[in-house]
DNA sequence: GCTACATCCTCTAGCTACTAGAGGAGCAAG
DNA sequence: CTTGCTCCTCTAGTAGCTAGAGGATGTAGC
């Protein structure tokens, strides 16, 4: 009954960029909506839905392949949620070591860093650690 | 005087794969080195130098455009030691903010997970937080 | 009806930093 | 002489978009 929305419309509503809506069709993330006369893709809200689940879950930093899975169980209320659950957790776990990455890079970072270097390139000494083949 | 060695000694010795130092020859990142007679690359101790400290700052986490940077710097003795210090310590913020921002992420995601679940998905905690467009 | 201007369309190429593979030549050891 | 390793070039793929060319259509004001 409802009209169908143009790209743009959408693109405001969902806040997804209209060229990743459209990218998000070729790799089949999101249905091929029809199209009018003028060859324009109708939307409708389900869409707008979609397209924002896909959005909070890619500012929680999944990966497009765990959304697809996400919204694939999303579609089925009825299915035990472990699954779901497992891919959280997946996820939280890799955040949990890139963070424990970038804290040990970090470290090292600022050793290199703090010894407030004014002098030549030759005693310097951000660049002498990068020179030095220990390790 | 030295043998040039060819291109899998290189790759042992800095620990920087084949493939990897052809990929930074073509974007110039290596100099083009002589070729044998069969057409094979020589490189030598100083092209050993230049991957090692390739590869300790892509290890700190530095891009290749920072790396390009700090390799003219540190053939320049001479100069002040200013700039490479900027570049380091424009990445360690740079670092800082990243882990701050995956830090909020695991905290979310964390709320996410931790009510275990194990209804169907139409009560999953998961699915829910990701449909749901507040905010 | 006419004129802007915004929005839509498709298609291609670019970004980072590599990696993988095809298809072929050369070299060293047994 | 054959086996197997290393080397060569070139192309395409990875993730997740983004930007731009070049063209058609819709809409608002006059």
């Amino acid at each position: 009954m409802s009209q169908p929305m143009p790209i743009g419309t959408v693109s405001r509503l969902a806040r997804v960029k209209v060229a990743t809506i459209r990218y998000y069709e070729g790799i089949g993330l999101l249905p091929v909506p029809a199209r009018t006369g003028a060859n324009r893709r109708g939307y409708d809200i389900m869409d707008v839905r979609r397209l924002k689940f896909i959005r909070h879950a890619r500012d929680l930093g999944f990966d497009l392949n765990a959304i697809r899975q996400l919204l694939a169980l999303a579609g089925l209320p009825e299915q035990p949620c472990d699954e779901a659950d497992a891919i959280a957790r997946t996820h939280l776990a890799a955040v949990g070591q890139k963070i424990d990455q970038l804290t040990a890079l970090r470290k090292e970072l600022e050793a290199m860093v703090e010894r407030g270097t004014h002098g030549r390139i030759a005693e310097c000494h951000v660049i002498e650690v990068l020179a030095n083949s220990d390790e």
